[in-house]
DNA sequence: GTAGCCTTGATG
DNA sequence: CATCAAGGCTAC
């Protein structure tokens, strides 16, 4: 019955009952021996029963990772005629093919291939409580019954591990298949999720809940893979909360078959799905009117003045039942006067008026009906004449300018209206839109502890009153559509007092357009994707996202973490170019954040090092296993890019044998990342799954390498691994890596020089991911035409935004040679390594298996 | 982790 | 002083 959703890094929500579980590949399920053994990776067998159907009217959408539901027309689209001129687009890949791709070794990878070796070696000596490989293989094994337990806490796992033994164990004989088995599976597992709510989907609209129920278990028990050509339709819901809905829809809410769910206000036109629009925000750059305010900095302080990145089509907090934070602490007092022929409602005159004037342009509506709207919409008398008091009020001045704006809506029907999330009863104005205490308080602890929520079934699973603790990621991804603001979320964590940041409701087209001229709603359009994307990156960088030059050590300070001098850059370009992106980059980037570390993952895999970090200088495993070969010993492992990139301190304090158990946890996370993050591209998501798994096996190395190296570009002369580590030249020399952290030194340089932005960097990553030249694709011609798309979509990218450096299409393909010479110095490094008598038997198996 | 209730503090 | 939207606390 439970829904199946995931926390990644998290502990698994609702053990048990809910049957929502999916477990990490950090942690370690109770799995027999015997499976456990099989791969070196596993993935974890994921409960997903749908217990409530979404709803039919595409409210719905997957959170975070909006890998699902995104029109993949666009990618279809574009194949078709193109595909002849592929050949043009097609990259001399590195100099050979299979035999380059040998090679291969980045620090990340390696450490991971390393210390499966060293799991493996604890899971023989007893159950292996969960991983990537055994999660699955027990649910293949048991007919799909799946492990349900719940995710072990990664320290309880490092010591399981740990108390295992680290006996080193050989691999010989195991085939490189198997060893890759646990990609296989998970890709299908993913692929059988998918399919399974494609068909949830279908037989939703034909009503017959039971069936789908039963067909759900089916599917579960397939495993099999199927296209998955479930779209979830672009959600044309109102961005707007209940407050604003019509009267008519809340007059019609009684028949709404949704239950608890509102019904929906009139569907955004904006070209974007809703998907976007829950990351609407707006950036002072784009806003004419914004310059007005402090500059936009996406901080979640609730000093940050976030009004200025206020929509000017959006409603904002204006709509606070009895006055508007911002307009009220931070209203330009001339602001009206910028935009004489803005709406004058509400008999305003009040500093929320002319907060609002400031925040949306003048609209071509006549101020006589708008102010009779405005009285129509009026809170309700109590609190829009206390609030308002003497001046109209905020709230009342912002209804006023809601054109369309349903009448009649007082504060009262609309606390008595359910929470439109998860339609409970609302306690409250909450981070922007009316909500109940449960999904207030959800959305705080999400936003605040930085929760990677994703559902596995790809969402979107209904969120109700009594579903709504079943899928944490479609639950959030509604508290985002519905209009709740993470800046609302106060970084300081101070109490009281009113919040400043702009919390604003995306305007529908619909209810715009009548009022606006032509290129004011082709405005209105532009800005609304900007907030998108920007809310976007918010959102991303929020999940850890980021991790390229963007990226930043996990802080505790989430507003620091937010803002960085790339984003801004990018923002401003989006500024200008927002519309210009193609949209197959758009999706690409839209499931980056699936390949990046979020702080929970992050701390909660460090989070054994500091037991680690007082367990003083044990090499015995720490560095006889990660520094392969090397003398162990805090000197070697202070520069060991394999600890270093598995996040780990480099301080030398790591030197405990647990650690190597604390580096299983990073490799299953890795792998898991890493496979989650391609099932999820919208290219790749089309190819066989043999041939899926062939282009990881090939190209693991690659894409992990060039992360790394992208990661950098703001740090000429070391090479950043996760969570801000960093490796020197000089480092580096200690530890035989010379060779290869210069060349990734070099790729930086080039990465630097060219300004590769986030767009080419995932652009690139897909195309390196689709390179298909090799001779074990069963349908290569098929991966070559994905590529093209990729190549298409970074050239039309590249040639939009970087109109005056058209050669830079072709320059970021030229350090695709680079990257893979580069993997394959560092995989023989590591081979070599790997004589020298180190555990290195699982990444000597994966490199075997690469050829 | 969830969610109800409490405390805080800016605002009018 | 009332309001209310933040965060905090805590039983579950």
């Amino acid at each position: 019955m439970p829904n199946m959703s995931s926390i990644k890094t998290e502990q698994s929500a609702s053990p048990g009952a809910t049957g929502c579980s999916y477990q990490l590949p950090v942690n370690m399920s109770t799995t027999t021996a015997a499976s456990t053994v099989r791969h070196n990776v596993s993935v974890t067998n994921i409960k997903c029963e749908v217990e409530e159907l979404p709803t039919p009217n595409g409210n719905l959408v997957p959170v975070i990772a909006n890998y699902n539901n995104h029109n993949h027309n666009h990618n279809h689209n574009h194949s078709g005629g193109n595909s002849s001129n592929s050949s043009s687009l097609r990259i001399p890949l590195g100099g050979g093919g299979k035999d380059e791709d040998e090679s291969d070794s980045e620090a990340e990878l390696a450490n991971i291939e390393n210390l499966k070796v060293r799991r493996r070696a604890a899971d023989k000596n007893g159950p292996r409580p969960m991983s990537w490989e055994g999660e699955l293989s027990d649910a293949e094994t048991n007919g799909g019954e799946a492990p349900d337990e719940e995710l072990m806490d990664t320290e309880t796992v490092v010591k399981s591990e740990a108390s295992s033994g680290t006996t080193s164990t050989t691999l010989a004989g195991r085939q490189v298949n198997a060893m890759l088995q646990p990609i296989k599976t998970e890709l299908e597992h993913i692929a059988g999720e998918m399919q399974q709510q494609h068909q949830q989907q279908q037989m939703q609209l034909q009503l017959q809940p039971i069936k789908q129920q039963q067909q759900q278990q089916q599917q579960q028990l397939q495993q099999s893979f199927g296209p998955n050509k479930l779209k979830l339709a672009p959600t044309q819901s109102d961005p707007i909360n209940l407050k604003y809905e019509p009267a008519s829809a809340l007059c019609d809410r009684s028949k709404s078959s949704s239950g608890g769910h509102l019904p929906l206000l009139p569907a955004n036109p904006s070209p974007d799905s809703a998907i976007h629009s829950v990351y609407t925000h707006s950036s002072p750059s784009q806003s004419p009117l914004t310059s007005r305010h402090a500059p936009y900095t996406p901080s979640l302080s609730r000093n940050n003045s976030d009004a200025s990145h206020s929509s000017c089509y959006s409603y904002s907090s204006e709509f606070s039942p009895t006055h508007s934070p911002i307009q009220a602490r931070h209203a330009p007092p001339a602001g009206a006067a910028l935009f004489p022929g803005h709406v004058n409602g509400g008999g305003g005159g009040g500093g929320g008026l002319h907060h609002h004037s400031v925040l949306y342009p003048p609209l071509n509506v006549d101020a006589t009906v708008a102010g009779q709207e405005a009285q129509n919409l009026s809170m309700d008398g109590s609190s829009s004449s206390g609030g308002g008091g003497g001046g109209g009020g905020g709230a009342l001045d912002a209804i006023a300018t809601l054109p369309a704006s349903p009448a009649g809506i007082s504060r009262q029907q609309l606390i008595n209206s359910p929470c439109p999330i998860c339609g409970d009863k609302i306690s409250g104005f909450h981070y922007g839109i009316f909500s109940c205490e449960s999904c207030k308080g959800f959305f705080k602890r999400t936003v605040q502890n930085r929760k990677n929520y994703v559902c596995v079934r790809g969402g979107p699973c209904q969120v109700s009153i009594s579903t709504r603790k079943k899928c944490p990621a479609c639950r959030f991804e509604k508290c985002l559509q519905k209009g709740m603001k993470l800046e609302a979320i106060r970084e300081d964590r101070t109490r009281g007092g009113r919040s400043t940041y702009q919390c604003s409701y995306t305007l529908p087209n619909s209810m715009l357009s009548p009022l606006l001229s032509p290129d004011q709603a082709a405005a209105v359009v532009s800005q609304q994707q900007q907030q998108q994307q920007q809310q976007q990156q918010r959102l991303q960088q929020l999940n850890g996202f980021g991790g390229g030059s963007n990226s930043l050590p996990a802080s505790p300070s989430l507003g620091a973490s937010i803002k960085t001098e790339q984003t801004d850059s990018l923002n401003h370009h989006t500024t200008s170019r927002a519309s210009s992106i193609p949209a197959l980059l758009q999706e690409i980037m839209d499931v980056e954040h699936l390949w990046q570390y979020t702080d929970t993952e992050l701390a909660r895999i460090n989070q054994p090092l500091s037991s680690f970090a007082s367990g003083g200088s044990s090499s015995s495993a720490a560095g006889g296993s990660s520094t392969a070969g090397q003398p162990a010993g805090n000197a070697q492992q202070m520069t060991n890019p394999l600890l270093a990139s598995a996040g780990l301190s480099s301080n030398g304090e790591n030197a405990n044998p647990d650690l190597i158990a604390h580096l299983c946890n990073v490799a299953d996370h890795r792998l898991y990342k890493i496979v989650k993050w391609c099932k999820s591209l919208p290219l790749f998501k089309n190819i066989s799954i043999d041939d899926q798994i062939c282009l990881l096996i090939n190209s693991w190395c690659e894409l992990l390498l060039f992360s790394c190296c992208f990661r950098s570009i703001d740090t000429p002369g070391e090479i950043k691994m996760s969570q801000g580590r960093k490796i020197t030249l000089a480092q580096a020399k200690t530890n035989g890596l010379q060779a290869c952290i210069e060349r990734m030194l070099n790729l930086t340089d080039h990465l630097r020089r060219l300004r590769v932005d986030r767009y080419e960097y995932v652009a690139m990553k897909v195309i390196v991911l689709l390179q298909s030249d090799t001779t074990e694709l069963h349908e290569a011609v098929k991966v070559r035409e994905c590529q093209e798309k990729a190549l298409q979509g970074l050239q039309a990218y590249t040639l939009a935004h970087y109109p005056d450096t058209p050669s830079k299409f072709g320059e970021l393909l030229l350090r695709i040679p680079d990257l893979q010479r580069t993997c394959q110095l560092a995989k023989e490094m590591l081979t070599i390594k790997t004589r020298d008598g180190a555990d290195f038997n699982l990444l000597m198996e994966l490199l075997r298996g690469e050829h």
